[in-house]
Order: structure tokens, then C-alpha cells, then sequence
DNA sequence: AATAGTTGACAATTTACTTGTCAATAATAA
DNA sequence: TTATTATTGACAAGTAAATTGTCAACTATT
């Protein structure tokens, strides 16, 4: 039989900060290809693949300020990734798409994701994949919507 | 049966990220009552309760630089969580440990995450914890120790 | 003893944001 | 309709948590 006590939750915690922290190195390495940060990819994968979003909307689902979304838009706009579409629920808030090149190059993304999912996955059975997916999908329903206060 | 396609293993990579940002500014509210900093607690934890060792020591545990690491350490000392030993392997590079304040300090820390940590984990059984402690220690060593490039 | 590496200190830079402000526009209430 | 309030995009400044670079003082290696 498994032990979960105390400490087996804190080290749960403790790997998430050390897994985003190794995975964030990793993962701009194979932006860095493309000249984008961890940002611009959260962007695109607001939209991918066909989603049609204001900037205010977006900012709403990734939950942070309007402000940054904004340049980070902007940006992804100047080289091309997204475009915009006239809003006919707002005039001045157009909705963001992605275009041809914007979804190809999410797309290849995460086709270099996927090798490196293949890879660090490989010793894990299915079950525990699924069992490790709805645990943490449990805490974040809890850290989000839980009064935690 | 339960199905961990790609898409189940590419939501644990998501999850832990939305987890990461939340979990911050969470943990950040307890650790402003001592005026302290994630990267505060992080040292404290290398050294909790009693581990001797070194700034380079703890930056190469830490993962980040070793001038960063000083810097904590440097204000840790200066509000007496720590204290230097003299290190018998080399004159110029102290050991560093927790003092008494800074051992009870870390202490209460831990309390109050045991209590967010009761609460978030409510729901989840043991085997459940201890599955996704064990998928994530070993995901961390995928990214950690794998040659990854 | 000469040379190479490590350490602590300090400074400058970077990243990924936030907050604040403003004018233009849109939505809503009177 | 008009007055008021809210939203949006643009820009600026600030912030937190780190990095990189540099230097002098030591320490280790040959």
C-alpha cells in the first residue's frame, strides 16, 4: 500500500515549482528558434486553431493584465502570426485569428513539444498519466475557484 | 479504462504551468507576513533543519546562479535566519545553517501551508497523491537528468 | 612558484510581467 | 437623445526575480 501523507502532498507542490522552472528553460529553447517567448506561444494557443478572440478576452482566460496581452498581440501581429478581424459586437476591439503562418507555426511547436513529451514521459504508464492529469486538474479547480483566504 | 493520449500527457505539462502561477501568488501572501520572498524560502528549505552548506552548494541544488544565491543569503543573514560556520574545507566559502529563529521561522511557514495544503488536497485519496508524486518526481528527473537536446 | 579555478561583492541587464494614465470610443441609464 | 460610465488601445513607468559580467581576494593544481 502507498503512503500519502503531509509530506508526500508537499513534495507534489514542491515538484510543480521545480518542474515549471526546468520546463521553462527548456521550452524557450525551441522558441527561441522562432523568435518567440512563452507568452506569444500562450497567445497562440488561445486561438489555436481557429478561435476568434479580442485582446480583453484573452486577457480574461490567461488572467493576466490587458496591458501585457496587448503587446504581446501587437507583436504577433508585426511578424505576421495573427491577424485582425472586424468585431461586429465592438468597434474598436477587433478579433484576433491566427493566420496560415500563425497556425503552421504553432503546429510546429508542438511538434517539437511532442518529442520532448514522447521523451520525458516515456517511463510512465497510462493510468498514472491519467490519474496525475485529473489530480492536478483537481488543484487547480481548488486553488482557483476555492476561498482560500 | 482510462485513455493518457498525447493530449492527457500535454495537459499535465499545462496544468503544472497554470499551478506554478497561481501557487505563486498564493504562497506569496503568507510568506509577505515575514517579509520574505519565494527565493527566501527556497534556501531556508536547502538548509531546514540542519543541512551545512555552502552559497555555490546551495545555487547548484537551486539550480540558479550563484550570485543570486549570495544575495539571498547575504539579506537572510542580515535578518538572523542564518547563520555562517566557519567551513573547514575552504577558508573563504562559510557554511551556511538556519539559526533558531530561522528554523522556527521555516516552521511556520510550513504551518501555513499545511493548512492550504489540507484544503486543496481534500479531495484527492492517498493513492491518488502518491501517483502524481511519483509521475512528477519522475518527470523532474526526465528534464533534469536526460539529455533532452 | 606559477597558473588556473573559486568565491564574494557589486553593477548592469533581462524577462515577464504590473500599475497608472490618457484619449477615443462604446454601452447604459436618465 | 443626452449624459454618464465603462472599455479599449497605446504608452510610460515601475517591479520582482532572476541573469550576466567583472573584479579582487583567495584557494587549488601542476
Amino acid at each position: 500500500m502507498t503512503v500519502a501523507n503531509t509530506d508526500s502532498r508537499y513534495q507534489v507542490i514542491w515538484l510543480i515549482r521545480r518542474l515549471f522552472r526546468v520546463m521553462g528553460s527548456v521550452a524557450d529553447d525551441y522558441l527561441k528558434e522562432d523568435q518567440l517567448t512563452a507568452a506569444h506561444r500562450a497567445v497562440m494557443e488561445f486561438l489555436y486553431p481557429h478561435e476568434r478572440l479580442s485582446v480583453p478576452a484573452i486577457a480574461g482566460k490567461y488572467r493576466v493584465s490587458r496591458q501585457h496581452v496587448q503587446v504581446v498581440v501587437n507583436e504577433l501581429r508585426a511578424i505576421g502570426l495573427i491577424r485582425a478581424l472586424p468585431n461586429p459586437q465592438h468597434k474598436r476591439s477587433a478579433l484576433m485569428r491566427l493566420s496560415e503562418l500563425g497556425r503552421a507555426t504553432f503546429e510546429e511547436i508542438r511538434r517539437n513539444e511532442s518529442a520532448l513529451i514522447d521523451k520525458v514521459f516515456a517511463e510512465l504508464d497510462t493510468d498514472a498519466i491519467e490519474t496525475t492529469r485529473h489530480a492536478l486538474q483537481t488543484l487547480l479547480d481548488r486553488f482557483e475557484k476555492g476561498s482560500l483566504t
